[in-house]
DNA sequence: CTGTTAGCGCGTTCAG
DNA sequence: CTGAACGCGCTAACAG
């Protein structure tokens, strides 16, 4: 009660070696039968747990995966955690989720943190603010396996989930053209990070193809924020030539956009169609004037921990394989 | 490169006792300065990291603290999840996440595995199907803290936070009255979970002291969904005398709720008045004509949190406290 | 100031 | 079939 039983306490009470009594919990044959069962009801009498920690020290077994996101609150996140989480259980693993509110100084802490705890495996989408890799490289080091997915950092080579970004915008940009839209805006997030330029090299690149005069896109600095989406649908309709679509990489920055766009009184979608990345399935019922992409979350989350698992196993032989699964556009 | 650097790895090569370099890690004094700065030199430059598996195993510490969550995908959920994250991070623990998707088998398997694990402390809101508190008393026998929030179980002697459920629930329904409500509705879940049956004692305690006719209150069979939602509703309507206000315990039902009305052609708030618990920022944001319990869930993560953290540290000799927190009605 | 020894709980030899 | 001994990485107590 006072103290947590371990095997020498029942190898003391039985009047048995604590190997034997390892054995029997084990329910390895060489021990007697009878002398099994004995121990083992006396075992589960008693609440007897292995503790892990004895067995990780030795190097048997990790039982901690590590899920590492910018935010947990964002519903795409939540979803994936969620997906990973009910697989690793049946696995027999724990999921620890890290969370760096977009920030590296805080990714970085979170690594030192994943290592000091040695962790069977981390998955990782990283914060705005990353742009190498080099502190996802030291998990090399401690031979911890890592996937990455949605904002993967193309530096590093390791295995990466993603939706096919380029291809889908690209197949928005052109179908807003066949409905007329010619000023066509893109609000994605930074750059450096592939999954914002692969989507905005997708916008670039249809654009092009359809020989459109007009192009706009930015990216918030703070984030993706409600507040966000307000400020730059603004400051895009204080300009002279306005759009008459915008997609947005993010539906919590569009729902700015729709709140801005009320307040100065443009329809939506007579005077501008609108289209998101939407995995608030909320937004997606309350929002019939919006277009949205919608990113395979479960698909992604079950390609990242097959991916981790078997690294983990390490049935893949260090080579590093890219999954590509279609987000599809769910036009209104 | 190939296997983790350890103490004595570190002793070996400097020639000097594992037990030296212990100490001088840990900056003990009694470790001569240039020692002491040549073996901490030497750590940095090759990666050391302290075995946690070593320590946790020697009983002196425990980094790792469970919550446990019916579901991540809730935003009221997550968002607890991610200020609990921030907060356990700055106090060097890593938070490990549970999901019992509303089952009772689940969660009694979590406890197992978390007992397993030998977690620091645990917050936990428990499954739709929890009635007793049997599995979570072991945790006690393993001495591991408990703090429970929101969905708590009464008949257990643990520190507990939730909202003012009872009050707020009556003050909407007197609220609504006012504003010419005569037969509100409440739709809530399981009885057998306080959260849910103190709103609905407020609730009839506050229809009983208005002195109306009409009460209505039922719970969905398969957890709080759109769908869930939509079926309501439309029972609702069947019946003879139909509600002028519904009050919800889910925004996500709501949602349902919201849909199977437009189907219905019924005008909201003309026809009928909509209240729910509206954890959702854009769910608030894009239904202007439904009002809003905002509960306090920053306040609520944090006291939670450091519940845990002061029975951890031992602070609080045994003495099991409840805290309370306001919800407060967005009235639209 | 530094080294020695012991032990946390467990599994794995290696002997009997 | 079972016991004895060892080691995983670390720290604490003791001894110089």
């Amino acid at each position: 009660m006072t103290k947590r039983i371990t095997i020498k306490d029942i190898s003391r009470e039985l009047k048995v070696h604590h190997s034997t009594v390892s054995r029997a919990l084990r329910d390895d044959p060489k021990v007697r039968k009878e002398t099994r069962e004995r121990i083992k009801r006396y075992a589960k009498k008693h609440g007897y747990r292995t503790n892990m920690n004895a067995l990780q020290l030795r190097g048997s077994v990790k039982n901690v995966i590590a899920v590492i996101v910018p935010n947990i609150n964002h519903i795409f996140f939540s979803n994936i955690i969620s997906v990973i989480t009910n697989l690793a259980y049946k696995d027999g693993f724990i999921v620890s989720v890290f969370q760096t509110n977009e920030s590296l100084e805080l990714e970085k802490g979170v690594l030192n943190s994943i290592i000091l705890n040695n962790i069977a495996g981390v998955i990782a989408s990283v914060s705005m603010e990353t742009t190498n890799a080099k502190h996802f490289r030291a998990l090399k080091k401690y031979r911890i396996p890592l996937v990455m997915f949605d904002r993967v950092v193309e530096k590093i080579k390791v295995p990466k989930v993603e939706s096919n970004n380029f291809e889908v915008v690209a197949g928005v940009v052109k179908k807003l053209n066949r409905d007329g839209c010619r000023r066509i805006a893109h609000i994605t997030g930074p750059k450096k990070i592939s999954v914002f330029r692969n989507r905005n090299n997708g916008y670039h690149q249809a654009i092009e193809e359809l020989g459109l005069p007009y192009t706009y896109s930015c990216s918030p600095k703070k984030g993706f924020t409600i507040e966000a989406g307000k400020e730059t649908a603004a400051k895009i309709f204080s300009n002279k030539i306005k759009p008459d679509a915008i997609i947005c990489d993010s539906d919590i920055m569009m729902m700015g956009i729709i709140f801005q766009l009320k307040e100065i009184n443009i329809r939506v979608p007579e005077e501008i169609k609108l289209v998101s990345f939407g995995d608030n399935p909320v937004l997606n019922l309350l929002t019939p004037n919006v277009s949205s992409i919608i990113q395979p979350m479960t698909e992604i989350a079950e390609a990242s921990y097959r991916l981790l698992k078997n690294a983990i196993d390490e049935k893949e032989n260090t080579r590093p394989i890219n999954q590509i699964f279609n987000a599809n556009l769910i036009y209104r």
